[in-house]
DNA sequence: TGCCAGGCCGGGT
DNA sequence: ACCCGGCATGGC
């Protein structure tokens, strides 16, 4: 029986040979990481790119400026993220948050206490473990793994991981056998993302030519 | 054309 | 405690 500590590493060097660095999450700044964890919910990133390019074109990509929209205004400015009046709201509470408890800074939160942190961030209505988690590891560089569909897909597909595998299950594996190094989990799941969308597709069941054919013939 | 995308909430069992 | 429908645009 092989460690899981190796097959997680070895996931990774192939994922990384393979795809090379990822250099996640693509923001030009923290704030717009959590904005940008907030519109990717079930949707894929080109339609969040278009929105995030429109708030900055509008010169919108500030908490006060958004948070003081009404939300009709800001529904129709994050259109192309799908979902757009549920986000609006889910923005706004993280927003909200924001203003209140830090001054709109996000630099404010780096500070505190992980743990408490992300029970915070878990009370904002509309914020998830996976949202939540995507903040924390690539706006506030805390060392926590984010977990995802493909995640799931990928390791559910390759007998890592039973099918009904919760979020806080398939995270602790990870926080258990890897050093918790935040530009480790960074580059991580970023690769099993790209992973996902090349190879770990719902409707490919089959992962041709994938590069983690033949993990467990070690 | 239908299915999928870097989820989460709320109401019903 | 689970299970499921709803939410919505844009790409293939």
């Amino acid at each position: 029986m092989i460690g899981k500590d190796k097959i997680l590493r070895d996931i990774f060097e192939r994922l990384y040979n393979y795809f090379g660095p990822q250099g996640w999450w693509p923001a030009e700044s923290p704030f717009e990481v959590c904005l940008g964890a907030i519109l990717a919910q079930n949707t894929s990133w080109e339609n969040v790119k278009k929105t995030i390019q429109n708030l900055k074109e509008e010169k919108l990509l500030d908490p006060y400026l958004l948070y003081n929209l009404s939300y009709e205004r800001l529904a129709n400015l994050i259109k192309s993220s799908g979902y757009y009046n549920l986000k609006a709201k889910r923005l706004k509470n993280f927003l909200k948050f924001l203003l209140e408890n830090y001054a709109g800074e996000i630099e404010r939160m780096r500070g505190e206490d992980l743990e408490t942190l992300r029970r915070k961030l878990l009370e904002i209505k509309g914020l998830g473990p996976e949202t939540v988690d995507s903040i924390l590891l690539y706006a506030l560089d805390k060392p926590i793994f984010v977990i995802d569909s493909y995640t799931y897909r990928i390791f559910y597909r390759h007998n890592l991981c039973p099918e009904e595998t919760t979020y806080e299950e398939l995270q602790e594996i990870f926080h258990t056998f890897l050093p918790k190094d935040v530009s480790f989990f960074k580059e991580y799941h970023a690769l099993l993302v790209a992973l996902g969308k090349k190879f770990c597709k719902k409707k490919e069941p089959l992962c041709k030519g994938c590069p983690l054919e033949n993990l467990n013939d070690l």
